[in-house]
DNA sequence: CCAAAGGATGGAACCGGTTCCAGCGGCTTG
DNA sequence: CAAGCCGCTGGAACCGGTTCCATCCTTTGG
C-alpha cells in the first residue's frame, strides 16, 4: 500500500496479492479471471477507494477516447440542437465530448491551433464554420480525423442541407399562397477573415433568387435587407421593409431567430400576422412551434448525431462512404403565412428542393 | 528519427541535437533555454510535424487540465447559459470542458459514476442538479472538487439566486399592477429518484404564496397548475386556467419557457394580452426581450462563470469564500403585464428580495 | 498414468511526456 | 588565481496504466 498519495493499480495488486495485469483485466472487461479473483480484486479496489487514472490508461492504450466538438455561437438555438445531437451518439459510444465555444475568428483559430499542434484527441466535428484551406491542410498534415456539420469542406466528410433549395422553397411556398412582393431579411456576407464566414444566408437568399426568377419576378435589391445576425437586428431590417412606401406583403427570414426578429417588427408596426404580413423563417427551432411560425425545417438535432456517427465510423476504420451527406428540407405551414388577400385560391405550390414535402401542422398561437 | 509510428519528444531531440529535456523547456514556458537552441528545436518541430501527447504531459504533469459540466437538458436556453458561461471562464484559465448532458436519472447516475470512479478530470460543475447525499459522498471519497450552479448543496460551494424571493417578486408586480386573482404554471413537484428533482419551481411557488400572504389573499389551489416541464405542457395548463368560470387576470410561469406557452394559450383562446391577461415569466432568456415578456431576471450566463470562477480557485488551493454565493434577481417589465382595468394606480409596488430593483425596459412587441 | 491443450496469472516493457539533479563552461569577485 | 555563481544542458527516474509473453496449474484425451 501507498504509504502516501495515489493509491496505483500496484498498490491494489499488492494487497490481493495478485499481479497488475490482473487487476487491470478485472478493471477493464476481464476476460479470463476467475471469479473468485475477481471478486477479491473488486473488493480491495473498494477498500484502498481506487480509481483508475484515465490519463494513465488512455496514454498506454494509445488513444484518448475523446472527441472535440468545435461550434460557433453556442447560445443560438440551432448550434445547441446540433451540439445535443452530437453529445447524445458519443455518449453511446463511449467518447468524451469537449466542447470548443466560438464567438470570434480568434478563438476559432485559438482552438483549432490547439487541436491541430497537440494530440489531444481522437477526432473533431466542426459545426457551420467554414474553414480555410490552411486550416483544412493543417488538420490533415496533423492526421486529426474531421467531419463537418453545415458546411461544405473539401475533402471532409459533411452532412449539410442544401440551402439553395431551402431558400427556394421557402419563398415558393409564399409564391403559392399569391404573395408576389416578397422581401428578405437575412445575414449580412462577410469574409471568414473578419468573421467566421457563415453562407447559409448567402444560399438562402440564392434560392430565393431563383425562386423569383422561375415565377418570372423581378428581383427587387429594396426588398432585401441584410445586417448583423440576432434577433433585435433582423427586426431594425424587417421595420425598414415595413417602412417602404410599397411594402413587401410577405418576409423571408434566414433563419428562425430572425423570423422572430421580423414578428416583433411587424407587432411593433400594427401589421397583423398573417393578415397584412406572411413571415416564414428557416430551421424550426422549438420556439417556431409554439409562435406558430412557419419554417423551413432542417433536421438539426439529427444533423448532429449523424455527424458524430460518421466520425465515430472514420475513427473505427470503416469506409467513408460519400463525402457529401446530404439532410432533407420541408416547408412546415403554420399560421405566421397566409393567402395574400385579394389573390383567388391557387394550386398547390410546386415545391423543389432535396426532399420537398410539405406539411401542414397545426399549431398555437395567431388564430 | 523513428522509423514510423507517431513523433515523440525524443526523435525531435536526437534530430537536434539536444536532450529531451531542452525539448519539453522550449514546448512550455521555455525558461532558461538559449535563443539559438529555441530556434533550431522549434524549426526541427516544425519540420518532423512533431505534435506533443496531451496524455503524456497529462499524465507526468499530474493533472489533466479539464473539467467536467453536468448540465441536465442541454437544450433549454437556461441551460445552454450557463454552460456558456462556465465554458468562456474555463477557456479563459486554460481547462479543457467535457460537457456531460443529463436527459434522464439513469444518463444522471451514468456519468456522476464515471467522473466519481475514475480519476479523469481536475473538478466537476453541477447545474441545476440535486444531488443525493450518497452522490455527495462519493465526490468526497473520490476527492473531487465539486461546485453547483442553481443548485444548493449542502459542503458544497454553490452560486444560486433565491427562487423564493423570485416568486415573491414576480408576484407583487402582478399584485401592484392591481391584479388579485393571479394564476401559477410550473413544474411538477418529483423526487430524485424518479426524475432529476429540480426545485426551482416549486420554490418559486412558495414565494408566490408568501407574496399572496402578505397581500391578505387566499391560496386559491384551483389557480395553480403543475405539470412536466416543456412549452407545450405549459400551454395546456394555462388553457385550462383560462377555460375557468372566474379565470385568473395575470399568470406567473415558472419560467420563460413556461410563459410562451401561457402567451400561445392566451393567444388561441383570443385573451390579448396584456389588456385581458398579464403574463410574466422567469429567468430571462432571449427570446422573453423578442416577445416583450415582462419576467424576473436572474444572472444566467454569470451564474456559470461564477461556479466556473470558483472551481479554478478551489483547484488553486485558494480560499474556499462562503458556500453560498447569491445571485441578485431583478423585475423586468416588458409589454405582456399591465395595470388591472378598473384597478386605480397604485404606488410603485414593493419588491421584496434580495436585490430588488425593477427596471423598466422599452420593447418590442405587444404595442 | 502421461501428454497436450488451455485457462489463469505475474511481470517486464512500453506509452510519451515532465522534472529534478548533476555537470559544465564562462564570468564575477576577493 | 581560486572559489563561487549562474545560465544552459543532458538524461534518468517517474507518472500509472495496458499488453504481451512466459509460466504454472488444471483438465481432458489417449
Amino acid at each position: 500500500m501507498a504509504p502516501s498519495g495515489r493509491v496505483t493499480i500496484a498498490d491494489v495488486a499488492a494487497a490481493s496479492g495478485v499481479g497488475v495485469g490482473t487487476v487491470s483485466r478485472v478493471i477493464n472487461g476481464g476476460a479470463n479471471v476467475r471469479e473468485s479473483t475477481r471478486r477479491s480484486v473488486l473488493t480491495v479496489i473498494k477498500q484502498l477507494g481506487y480509481r483508475p487514472s484515465y490519463l494513465a490508461a488512455s496514454l498506454s492504450r494509445g488513444t484518448p477516447r475523446t472527441i472535440a466538438i468545435v461550434v460557433p455561437h453556442l447560445t443560438t438555438p440551432s448550434a445547441v440542437m446540433r451540439l445535443a445531437g452530437a453529445l447524445t451518439v458519443l455518449d453511446e459510444q463511449g467518447y468524451d465530448t469537449v466542447v470548443c465555444n466560438v464567438d470570434t475568428p480568434g478563438q476559432r483559430n485559438h482552438h483549432l491551433t490547439a487541436l491541430t499542434s497537440r494530440y489531444r484527441v481522437d477526432g473533431v466535428i466542426v459545426v457551420s464554420l467554414r474553414l480555410s484551406r490552411q486550416w483544412l491542410a493543417s488538420f490533415r498534415r496533423a492526421g486529426v480525423p474531421l467531419v463537418a456539420v453545415d458546411a461544405a469542406l473539401t475533402g471532409v466528410p459533411h452532412t449539410v442541407t442544401d440551402d439553395v433549395a431551402g431558400g427556394r422553397m421557402a419563398t415558393e411556398h409564399l409564391l403559392s399562397l399569391g404573395h408576389r412582393r416578397i422581401g428578405f431579411v437575412g445575414d449580412r456576407h462577410l469574409t471568414a477573415r473578419t468573421d467566421l464566414g457563415f453562407t447559409a444566408s448567402q444560399q438562402r437568399l440564392c434560392g430565393y433568387q431563383q425562386a423569383l426568377q422561375n415565377a418570372g419576378l423581378e428581383y427587387d435589391t429594396g426588398l432585401v435587407r441584410r445586417g448583423p445576425h440576432g434577433a433585435a437586428n433582423a427586426e431594425e431590417l424587417a421595420a425598414e421593409l415595413l417602412a417602404l412606401p410599397d411594402p413587401p406583403s410577405a418576409i423571408f427570414a434566414a433563419s428562425d431567430t430572425q423570423a422572430m426578429g421580423v414578428l416583433a417588427a411587424a407587432d411593433r408596426a400594427g401589421r397583423r400576422v398573417p393578415g397584412e404580413l406572411s413571415v416564414i423563417g428557416f430551421d424550426d427551432i422549438e420556439s417556431a412551434m409554439l409562435l406558430g411560425l412557419s419554417t423551413v425545417r432542417q433536421p438539426l438535432e439529427d444533423s448532429g448525431a449523424e455527424a458524430a456517427r460518421r466520425l465515430c465510423g472514420l475513427l473505427r476504420g470503416g469506409p467513408i462512404g460519400p463525402l457529401r451527406q446530404q439532410l432533407p428540407l420541408e416547408v412546415v405551414h403554420r399560421s405566421s403565412t397566409a393567402r395574400l388577400r385579394g389573390s383567388g385560391p391557387s394550386p398547390a405550390g410546386v415545391c423543389a428542393g432535396s426532399a420537398a414535402h410539405m406539411t401542414e401542422v397545426g399549431a398555437a398561437g395567431r388564430t
